[in-house]
DNA sequence: GGCTCTCTTTAGACGAGACTAAAGCTCGCC
DNA sequence: GGCGAGCTTTAGTCTCGTCTAAAGAGAGCC
C-alpha cells in the first residue's frame, strides 16, 4: 500500500501533465501544497518507485504504472463525490473534500459497491468522468461556454470543481451539468456573457464562463433538458 | 486532529478498561498490534496530551477528554459498521475490517448523514451500542448463552466481532442479534451447549457460546418439565 | 560569451511512530 | 529477606514526509 500522501502527488501530477505534458516540480508542489523542496523530494521518492521519471531541473512525469494509480485514485474520488450527493445528499460544493480525504482509505470491495449502487456511472457531480477499473478514461476536451456565439444553444457537461465557493454560486444560478442553456448576448474584449437558463437570464463573467464545458446543441428547438 | 494511529491507541485502551480498569501496558501493546516498547512510548505520548494518566510500571488510564475521543472513534466504527451492512449490503464479517480505516477520516458531516440515513440507531451489527453524539453509551453487562440453564430461552443480543471467521460460522448457523433460542442441554465440565434455533439445533463449544450475549426471557412458555 | 534572475536541488533538522536490544522494576516464591 | 522471571521502560535507529536555508543550473539579456 502506498500511503494517502503518495497517492495526492501522483493524482496531482497526473492532471497537471494533462495540460501541459511535462510538470515542474514547482507546479506539483504548489498543486499538492507543499514547498518546493518537500516536492523535489517525493519526486524522487516516486522515480525509485518506479511511479515517475524524474529529469532533473526539467520536470516529471509519471510512467504507466504512476498513471495507473493516479487513475485509481481519481476513480475514488470520483465514486465516492457522486454516492455522498446522491445517496447522502450532500451538496455538490462540499463532496469534493470529503471524497479527498475518503479516496484513500476505501477497499475495492467498497468501490465495487457504491458503484454498483450507482449503476457504474460514467461521470461525478462536476461532469469529471469516472475513470473504468482497467485504468481508462475518455477525458476528451469539452468547449466552453465562452466558445459559443450569441444565438446558440448548448448543454452544460462539466464545470471545475476546484472551488466550492464558486460551486454554490452555480448551483445557485442553476448551473449545473445536464442544464441546457442559450446564449443570448457577450460584451466585447472578454466581457460578461448574458446566459438563459429556463426563462431567467443570468449575466457571467467572462473567467467564470470559461471554467464551463459545454456540448454545443446545434438544432434550432430548445434542447430537452435533461435533468 | 489526532492522527488514525492516537485514536486506535485510545480506542483500544477504552475497551480493554472497561473490562479490567487500569490497563497494562503489554495488553495496550497487543491489542493495537505493536511492541511493548511502542506501546510505552505512545502511552507517554498520550499522558503528555492530556489524554491518559501514566502510573509507570502499573498501567494507563484514560482521562475524561480521553475517553471523549475514544467514544468518539466508537460511535463512527459502529455507525459505519451498520451503514455497511444496511446501506450497501455488506456481510456482517467484513463490516469491522473497513470501518476500522474510515472510522477516522469522515466528517462530523458523514457522521450526522449516515446516523439520520439510519434513523439514529443504538445498536450496531453486531449488537454493540452505539455511543451518543454527547459521548454517552448504554453498555451494560449482557448474561453470556453459557449463563443459562437448560430448558431457558433467550433472545440473542450481541456477539463479539473480533473474529471474522467466527461471525462467519454463527451467520451460517443463523445466530444474530434479534434471534431467540432455547437451551435444551448442556454437557459438564464446560462441555458444548445444545442450542435450538427456529427448529434446528446446534452444539456449540462453551468457549464460543461464552462470547453470546443474550437477554434471558422468562415469559416464555415453561420450560419442558424434566421429571 | 558572461551575468543575473529564477527555478531546482541539496543539506540539515524535526515530529510521528515503529522496531530491536538492553537495562530497570515488581512480585511471587523459596 | 533475597532471587529470578517477566513486565516495563530506556536507548538508539529507521522511514516517511515536512520545513528552512543555502547552494547549483539554466536561460534570457546585454
Ligand atoms: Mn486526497
Ligand atoms: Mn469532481
Ligand atoms: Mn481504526
Ligand atoms: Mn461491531
Amino acid at each position: 500500500m502506498l500511503g494517502s500522501v503518495v497517492e495526492d502527488y501522483l493524482k496531482g501530477i497526473y492532471k497537471l501533465q494533462q495540460e501541459h505534458g511535462r510538470v515542474p516540480t514547482s507546479a506539483v508542489a504548489q498543486r499538492v501544497g507543499v514547498t518546493d523542496a518537500s516536492a523535489t523530494n517525493m519526486i524522487k521518492r516516486l522515480a525509485e518507485l518506479g511511479l515517475a521519471r524524474h529529469h532533473p531541473y526539467r520536470g516529471v512525469e509519471l510512467t504507466e504504472a504512476g498513471e495507473k494509480v493516479a487513475l485509481e485514485v481519481i476513480r475514488h474520488h470520483r465514486l465516492i463525490e457522486l454516492y455522498l450527493k446522491e445517496a447522502l445528499g450532500y451538496p455538490w460544493d462540499q463532496v469534493d473534500a470529503e471524497a479527498e480525504r475518503l479516496e484513500h482509505h476505501i477497499s475495492e470491495e467498497f468501490e465495487d459497491r457504491i458503484d454498483a449502487a450507482l449503476g457504474h456511472p460514467t461521470v461525478d457531480p462536476h461532469g469529471d468522468p469516472i475513470p473504468s477499473k482497467d485504468g481508462t478514461v475518455d477525458d476528451e476536451y469539452l468547449p466552453r461556454l465562452t466558445d459559443l456565439q450569441p444565438g446558440e444553444r448548448a448543454v452544460i457537461r462539466r464545470v471545475s470543481d476546484r472551488d466550492a465557493e464558486r460551486l454554490r454560486y452555480l448551483a445557485q444560478l442553476g448551473l449545473y451539468p445536464g442544464v441546457a442553456v442559450y446564449l443570448r448576448e457577450r460584451a466585447p474584449f472578454n466581457g460578461p456573457l448574458f446566459v438563459r437558463v429556463g426563462d431567467t437570464e443570468h449575466v457571467l463573467g467572462h473567467d467564470l464562463a470559461a471554467t464551463i464545458g459545454v456540448e454545443q446543441r446545434r438544432d434550432a428547438e430548445p434542447a430537452p433538458a435533461e435533468r
